[in-house]
DNA sequence: TTTGGCACTCGGGTCAGCCGAGTGCCAGAA
DNA sequence: TTCTGGCACTCGGCTGACCCGAGTGCCAAA
C-alpha cells in the first residue's frame, strides 16, 4: 500500500510505479489513494525517504518545481511560468532547466498547459502528489487554537455545537464546511422516554450519550395504560441504557411477551418505531455553512458553481461524501477522485471526530481543487479534535 | 392607506398621489407599501376600481403596456422594445403610440432604459405597481395542489414537515425558499419533561402543540432527588400545560417556594433555564432550500449572487426578513424595499402560516426582482395553507 | 390623439493587428 | 550527462476600426 495513484502508462520504464489496475473512472484512484493520503498526511512526510522507483534521481528538484507550481497557482490563481517560478522560489537553476522539468512533469501528467503560450497549472494528479508527498499539514497557531476552543466552548446544546463547528470551519478555511451530527449507530443510549400525548398517541424521545435527541410520535393500535407505559419505559432503559444503538433491537426483542396480551400490540408498535428510527439511516443529519465562499471559486465559477450548489442541496450526496471518509486519519479527495460528478472540480477534505478514540461522525470542507491543502487540512484536523473534546465533556 | 409608494416628485400636478414622506432609503417605501401589497394581492385587484387620481384617463392602456413589459421581461430577461411589444400582445395600437406611453411611464419612474438604444425594463416601482394593481395571484392547478398535499402528507416529524415544505416551495417556485419553524412564543406547551442524567444534571425537554421539541441540559447547584423531580414535573405540567409559552413564567413563578429549602436553588435553576429557552428568541429556527436556483439569476449574477448567499447564511437576516412579514395576508418586498442591502436586487414573497387562524410562523421565497410574481405568490400561498393543515392534524 | 416616417444613438459583434508571456529546441558550457 | 543562454515561434488577449441593427425621439400629417 505505498503506490502512487494512476500514473500515466505512456512513458514506460520510466515512471515505474506499481500502479494499481487502471480503472476507467475515478473510483479506483480514490480507493487506492485514500489510505495513502491519510497515512502520509498524518506523518507529514516531505519525501526524505529513500526515493521511490517511480521517481527518477533528479526528482528531488522536479518535486520542488511541482511544489512551487502548486503553491504559486493556489496563490495567484493564474498559470505559472518558468521565469516567475525561479524568481519567486530560489530553485538555484535557470528558467530553461525548469522548463525541462516542467516538460517532464507535464509528460507524466502532473501539470497541464491551458494554451501553448501559457504557464502550467497542476492537474488532479499533481495535487495528489503534492498532498501525499510534498506538503505538511499546517498546524494552527496558538491564538487560532485558543479562538477555536473559546468559540466552541460557548455552545449550550448539541445543535449549538454542530452549528458553531460548521460556521467556525467555514470561516477558518474560507470554504464550504459540512458537519455530520453524531451518528446514531455509533452512539449509546442515554435515555429513552415515553410520553402519553393522548390515549393512543405516544411520544418517543431518544437521548444519546452525544447529546443528540430524536423524537417520534407513535400511534398505537389501542390505548396504553399509564402503568404499562411506566413499565415499558423502565424496562427499556434498563436493557438499552448505555448500549450501542445497533445492539438495542436484539436486547429488547422479547419485551412484548412479558406484557399482558392486551398491551402487546401497543408495545410492539412502540418498539418497531424505535427500531425504525435506529435503522433508517435517513436519521443522519448534516449541517452546512459557508456557501457564500463558493463565489471565490474562480473566474469561470458560474459554470462550476451550479453543480456544486446542487450537490450541497442533496443531503444524500453529502452523506455519501462523508461516508467515504476513512475511519482513521484524514481523507482528501481531489477533483475527479470524487464519485459525485458535480463535485469533479472540487476537493473534499474530511475527517472523523468523536468523543474518545471512536469516531462518531465526520466533518469536512469542500473547496476548489485549487485550494490551500496544508492550511485546510490543519484547520479540519484541529476543529475535529476540539469538537471531540467538547463532546467528551458534555 | 391607499397610496402608491415613492412616486417621483419631478412631474408635479400629474402623478398626484398622496405620497408619503419621501425618505432617503427603502424603509418608508416598505412601510407604506406593505399593507397595500397584502390587501390588494389578496383581493386580486385588476384595477377595475374607479381609476385613481394618480392615473390619467389614458392609463388604462399605459397600465396594459406596463403589464406587458413586466410579463415580457420576466419571460425573456431582455429589455423589451415597442415593436416586440405590439407584436406579442395585441394592444391595438402602433409601436409609436406605445413609445409615447413608454416615455410617460419612464418619466414617472415605472420603467427604465439601460442604454439609449435599448428596450425598457421595469423598475422596482414598476414591479410594485404590477403587483399591487395589475396582477392576479395565480392559483395552483388541481394536480399541483394534489402533489403538494401528497408530498407533505408523508412527513413523520416536525423536522420532516419543515424540510419537506421548504424543498417543495423551492421546487415549485424554482427559487430560494425559507421556512421558519413554528415560533415558541406563539405555541402552547404540550408537555415538559425532566430527566435526571446524573445526580445534578437534568435534561429539560419541551414539547409544543406544533410538535416542536427543544431540549436543554441543566446543571443544578446540588443533587436533585427523584421525588423532587417528579413533583416538579407534575406541577410544571399542571400549570403550564396548554398555555402559551410567554405566559408560562408568570404561572410558575411561585413554584420554588413550595419546595423544601434545600431544593429551592435547584428548582430555580431549572425554571430559569426554561425561561431562557422561552424568552431568547434565538430559539427561532429556520430552514433553507433551493440555493442552487440562485444560478438562474441572470447574466450578471456573479455580482448579485454573493451578497445574497451571504444574507442567506445569516439566520438573523433571514429571521428579520420573515419577521417583517405582515401577520395577515401576503407580503411582497421588491428590490430596494428590502431593508437588508444584500437583498436589494431580490424580491421576497412571504406569508404567515399556522394550524388555525393564528399564524405561528412565516415562510417565503427569495428570488430576483425579475420574477413571476403571480405564480410565486400562488405557490407560496398554497404551500402555506397546506402546511397549516398538516400542523393542525398532528 | 394616434400614426407613419425618419434621422439618430449606441451596444455588441467581427476582424485585423500588435504585444508579450511563455514555450520548445538547440548548441555550447560545465 | 546535465545545465544554460539564446532564439524563433505560438497564441491568448487587448485595442481600435468598423458595421449592423434594434430601438428610440421627434415631427408632421391623419
Amino acid at each position: 500500500m505505498f503506490d502512487e495513484p494512476e500514473s500515466d502508462p505512456r512513458p514506460p520504464g520510466r515512471a515505474s510505479a506499481s500502479d494499481g489496475p487502471s480503472g476507467p473512472k475515478a473510483a479506483p484512484a480514490r480507493a487506492v489513494s485514500r489510505p495513502t493520503a491519510a497515512q502520509r498526511a498524518a506523518a507529514a512526510v516531505l519525501a526524505p525517504e529513500p526515493s521511490r522507483l517511480d521517481v527518477r534521481q533528479l526528482d528531488e528538484r522536479k518535486l520542488s518545481v511541482l511544489r512551487a507550481i502548486v503553491q504559486d497557482y493556489v496563490g495567484t490563481e493564474e498559470p505559472v511560468g518558468s521565469k516567475a517560478l525561479v524568481e519567486r522560489h530560489n530553485l538555484g537553476v535557470s528558467p530553461a532547466t525548469v522548463r525541462n522539468d516542467m516538460a517532464t512533469l507535464e509528460e507524466d501528467g502532473y501539470i497541464h498547459q491551458p494554451h501553448t503560450s501559457a504557464g502550467r497549472i497542476p492537474t488532479d494528479k499533481g495535487y495528489r502528489l503534492f498532498v501525499d508527498r510534498l506538503a505538511e499539514v499546517k498546524p494552527m497557531s496558538a491564538p487560532e487554537r485558543r479562538a477555536i476552543r473559546h468559540f466552541l466552548d460557548g455552545a449550550v446544546d448539541l445543535d449549538d455545537v454542530v452549528a458553531r463547528t460548521v460556521r467556525l470551519l467555514a470561516q477558518l478555511t474560507r470554504q464550504v464546511a459540512v458537519v455530520q451530527y453524531p451518528s446514531l449507530t455509533r452512539s449509546t443510549v442515554r435515555h429513552v422516554e415515553l410520553l402519553a400525548l393522548a390515549p393512543s398517541k405516544i411520544m418517543l424521545v431518544l437521548i444519546t450519550n452525544t447529546g443528540r435527541v430524536e423524537q417520534r410520535i407513535v400511534d398505537t393500535p389501542g390505548p396504553v395504560g399509564e402503568t404499562t407505559l411506566a413499565d415499558l419505559r423502565a424496562r427499556l432503559n434498563a436493557r438499552a441504557g448505555g448500549r450501542f444503538f445497533p445492539d438495542v433491537p436484539a436486547l429488547v426483542e422479547d419485551l412484548p411477551s412479558s406484557f399482558e396480551p392486551a398491551e402487546r400490540a401497543n408495545v410492539t408498535t412502540v418498539l418497531s418505531t424505535l427500531f425504525e428510527s435506529l435503522v433508517e439511516q435517513n436519521e443522519e443529519r448534516i449541517m452546512l455553512a459557508g456557501t457564500a465562499n463558493l463565489t471565490r471559486f474562480g473566474h469561470d465559477f458560474p459554470l462550476t458553481i451550479q453543480p456544486v450548489l446542487e450537490a450541497l442541496e442533496e443531503q444524500v450526496v453529502l452523506l455519501r461524501l462523508l461516508g467515504e471518509t476513512a475511519d482513521a486519519g484524514m481523507t482528501v479527495r481531489i477533483g475527479r477522485e470524487n464519485e459525485y460528478e458535480g463535485l469533479n472540480s472540487t476537493s473534499v477534505v474530511s475527517v472523523g471526530y468523536g468523543s474518545g478514540d471512536e469516531s462518531v461522525a465526520k466533518l469536512g470542507v469542500i473547496g476548489p481543487t485549487r485550494m490551500d491543502y496544508p492550511g485546510t487540512m490543519g484547520a479540519v484536523r484541529a476543529v475535529a479534535r476540539y469538537v471531540g473534546q467538547i463532546l467528551a465533556e458534555s
